[in-house]
DNA sequence: ACTACTGTATTAGTGTAGATAGTACAGTTG
DNA sequence: CAACTGTACTATCTACACTAATACAGTAGT
């Protein structure tokens, strides 16, 4: 179910996160359906439960999945809440496009850039 | 000259970079005019030499100041060539931007938030 | 209540990258 | 050659990210 790459430099919680989050977006998770159990995953990758557990942290956190203690991790609706991590995102973009002032990028560039950046997302 | 925050979590070498680039942008230092050599800075700061270095190199990298070796450091030109860094930049934007799609932040959203950022350099 | 599953928390080991410093090298100028 | 300049190499210290080991706690079926 998961594919890991053990020599690749990003880390394994973030493969699995990334993974999850794929299946969910293309619909082979469904929203309510139970995930598998850390340590099943775990066992299944041949690494902690630990790791698997860090991924689905974070995935709750975006609010992606949900978990249960004693029960299990579940996928959430999915106009589940992702206000928190909006709200981060958001203040990276800030964040970064305040820096750009002393090497004169203008407004225009910026603009350029996202509508060129949108523009390749409806192809997909 | 420089003010040191020992206590701060930014790095000295970016307080230094930060500090002399602010000295340039508000003509506190002219095109062309020597910079203080990076021991006598040092020593002035009761660091080393090489955390100055560091400073300088960067703001060489981004084109704000030039060094000759056994001459010293010195102010660009301030339209001097900053199209690397601003490259870089730019890629520094592409890659926050790449990464909204999941959380539906919309193109309008973020045309919003760049011509609020844009506002406010007016008013400086 | 016991058992077997689930998630959660605490702690520790490991690796790696960043920041700073020590020291030696090299160019410029008088 | 002396006194200044920047430069390069290396070591160390530190902080943090990643992963793991292990113990804790909730849920459900028997």
């Amino acid at each position: 179910m998961i594919a890991l790459n053990q020599t690749s430099r990003t880390p394994i919680y973030q493969q699995i996160r990334e993974q999850v989050l794929a299946q969910i977006a293309c619909g082979l998770l469904s929203p309510h359906q139970q995930l598998p159990g850390v340590r099943s995953m775990a066992i299944d990758l041949g690494i902690n439960p630990n790791t698997v557990m860090k991924a689905y942290v974070e995935l709750e956190r975006e609010g992606f999945i949900y978990s249960v203690a004693g029960k299990g991790s579940y996928v959430s609706e999915p106009n589940g809440d992702v206000s928190v991590i909006r709200q981060e995102k958001l203040a990276e973009v800030r964040e970064v496009l305040s820096k750009l002032r002393p090497y004169g990028i203008t407004k225009e560039e910026i603009m350029k850039l996202v509508e060129l950046m949108y523009r390749e997302e409806e192809t997909r």
